[in-house]
This record gives structure tokens, C-alpha cells and sequence, in this order.
DNA sequence: GCCGGACGATAACATATGTTATTAAGTTCA
DNA sequence: TGAACTTAATAACATATGTTATCGTCCGGC
């Protein structure tokens, strides 16, 4: 079972502010608890194996996860400022998560522990709107992967390449090439072939 | 965005029957809208594009989604009995299905209309359990989608076709070899090399 | 400033997969 | 039964992608 990603996290809060503005009231109360850090490019904040004990915030950097194939590192996704994660299994289920975490600028992080997660979540239950609240935030989930998914069953690497480009330039932008390389399923040499190609067929004269 | 499938169907009924007793009073209350058809092989039962009406539950046979990619067909799920199917995205959002649902097999579906599922999912909100209830249900969607992205990402065809034989053998033996080919993401041609090739592998003399 | 390591481009070759065409076996139906 | 169709195997060739190696640049530590 690989690491998914708890719905309920600051970005949702934001995005779902107006729809459910009793949202904040929770955010704010459990603000107290969480650890702020300080990191390094690198810093694994969860390992491969391990059960996840915290919630990640990312005020500030960006961090990757992956899983490891054979001694190859295959990254899976890439969370940047004001997005949240931690491994949905690990804390539904208290199983080991299948991917690592790991910072990949230097970032500046917010740990929120479990039992506070778990905590909020209860609180949350008795909320008007939990139920329709849910509803769209695991559609939105589940949207973001099955998108993933149609897109290797439908997509060229290249064609991958460029539909990142088009629809989150930022992650080309930040992310070092080697991780953008097992993120769209190919090796380094082979995503260097492919810009080649790419910038070969803008050039004009 | 393409289909996905509601969470709610009969098979986590069955599933969910121990923990949550209360939902086999919603399945029998709203079998009566239901109804029953027999339909041949290759009966289209949700057009691309169109948006969905009903919920599919499938008493006999099995069904495939697929999408339509520059006149080339890609098989994205089967579905068999006892497993109950529509669009996500049409029923939450009134969006048109980027999948088509098509029979594989002479079946008896059972189809229940769109306002009805919609009326079920309002009852079942007021339960006790139901917040419960839905993050299990999709966790284990959700679990589907990403397990299905993740092994796109790690393994050949061939170990794709391997993972299918050793996981779920049913699907080889009931689905035609080119939906197999077009789900795994290769051609015929290939799927067919695949075959040969593991059949060496496991001769002996 | 020098050095070593991380990153990325490129070349040469190997392997995997796609494309097209051909053949054959099984199915459906008149 | 025969004709048309669907399905699957195979061959020959084309293209995509992986593997290994080399080179150059950039950057941080000393």
C-alpha cells in the first residue's frame, strides 16, 4: 500500500474558506501545536518503512516523495508552499508508509503530531457540513491520481514532459531534472533527449 | 477529468455489512427502483461524453471502461459481478463521463437512476457512522487509483502482466486478450511476444 | 583559487516496444 | 456448409527508450 495523502490539510482549508468558514476556527485552534523546523535540502522528514507520525506542513521550500524500486529511487509527487501531507495509510491504518519524504530546497516545515490530526479529524465529525465537506475533498484526491494514472496509460514520457510544462511550469522550474526524470517514468539521459527535441522543434531562424 | 467510481455500491454493502448493519436497510429500500436488463457483448451503457444517469450494478457478466485517444481505444477497469459502477465526476458534478462503460460479456446489469443514488447518499449522511463509513470507502478508491498509477510507474508491461496473472488470474481468463493489451498499455502485437516469452521461460524440458 | 561532487548534455550501442502485414484458428450467421 | 468477421500469433522492420561512458559546467568547502 503506498503513502496517500490526508485530504485535510491547510490548502483545503484555504481553498474551502468560504464554503465552510467554521474551518478556521480548527485551523487556528491547533496552530499551538505544531513544531516548527528549519531544513536543509535532503532532510528526510519521513522514511521508507516507518509509520508517520506527524502531519507536514510546508510554509516554505518544496519536498518530493518516493519510493525506493531496486536501489532506483521512482519519485512520485512534489509539494510546495502552503500544501500539506502525510501518509493516509499510516494514519488510518498505523501501517509502515511505502514512500519517504524528503525536502529538496531548504524548506521551513510544520510538524503537527498524530494524535492532534486524529484529534482535529473527531472534532471535524460533528461539523454541519463534514459529510459534503469530505465528499469534495477525497474527490479532489482521487481526481489528482486517477488523472496521474489515465495520463501514463495515455501519454508519451514526451507528452508528459509537456503537459507539465503547460500546467505546472513551476515544478520544471524548481525541481532538479533528475527527480522530474523518475517522476515521469524515464531516465535522465532520455528527459535530456527530449528537451533537445523540444527546444530543436521551437527554434526557428 | 474522467469517470471514477462512486464508492457507494453494493459490493461495500456486502463489505461494510458487519461494521455498519444499518446500510442493508438502504440497499433493500431502494432495490425496487431498480431495474433489470439483459444485455449482449458490446453493449455501450454510458456514451463518452455523455453525462451518466444511472448506477450500474452488475448481477452477470463484466463490463470495461475505456476512452476514446486519436481513434484509439484504452481500457482503463473492468468490472465484474457483484461490483457496481458509475461516473464520479457526472453524479457530483453534473459533468459529461470522459469513459465509456461497455459490456464484455452477455450481462444482467440492474440500473439504479441518478436521483435516486443522490436520495440514498442525502439518507446515509444522516447515519451515525457515515463519516466513518466514507473514509474507508474511499480510502480504498482512492487506494485502487494510486496502487494502479504507482504500477505504472515501477514495473514493464511484462511484470504488469505478471502482477495481473498472479492477482487477479480471473481477468485473464474472462477479458478478451486486445482489452487486456490496450489496459496493460501495449499492443496486441506486444502482449502477444509478452505471452510467448513467459511461456519459454516456463517450459521445461 | 583549487578541488571534488552534483548536475546535465551528448554519443554509441543495446533492448523494448510500436507498426504493418500475413497467416491461421475460432465464431457467427445466412 | 461456406462466407465474413473476430481474435490471436508471428515476422520484418521502424522508433522509442535504456545503458554506459565521457565531457563540461556549476557550486560549495577548504
Amino acid at each position: 500500500m503506498p503513502v496517500t495523502y490526508l485530504a485535510i490539510n491547510k490548502t483545503m482549508f484555504l481553498h474551502f474558506r468560504d464554503k465552510f468558514p467554521q474551518l478556521n476556527v480548527f485551523w487556528d485552534k491547533y496552530l499551538p501545536f505544531q513544531t516548527r523546523l528549519e531544513v536543509p535540502t535532503k532532510t528526510i522528514l519521513l522514511e521508507e518503512g516507518k509509520i508517520s507520525q506527524n502531519y507536514i506542513f510546508i510554509e516554505k521550500g518544496c519536498v518530493r516523495t518516493f519510493f525506493n524500486n531496486n536501489g532506483e529511487e521512482k519519485t512520485v509527487q512534489f509539494f510546495f508552499e502552503n500544501e500539506g501531507l502525510t501518509s493516509f495509510d499510516s494514519f488510518v491504518n498505523n501501517i509502515p508508509s511505502q514512500c519517504a519524504i524528503e525536502t529538496i530546497e531548504p524548506s521551513v516545515i510544520y510538524l503537527l503530531p498524530k494524535q492532534y490530526v486524529t484529534q482535529m479529524i473527531e472534532e471535524l465529525m460533528h461539523e454541519q457540513n463534514f459529510a459534503q465537506m469530505m465528499l469534495q475533498m477525497f474527490a479532489q484526491r482521487q481526481t489528482h491520481y486517477i488523472n496521474e494514472f489515465i495520463s501514463f496509460i495515455r501519454d508519451t514520457p514526451e507528452q508528459r514532459y509537456q503537459n507539465l510544462l503547460r500546467e505546472r511550469p513551476h515544478i520544471v522550474q524548481r525541481v532538479p531534472q533528475h527527480y522530474i526524470a523518475s517522476y515521469l517514468g524515464v531516465t535522465t539521459v532520455h528527459l535530456s533527449r527530449i528537451k533537445s527535441k523540444i527546444a530543436k522543434g521551437k527554434a526557428h531562424f
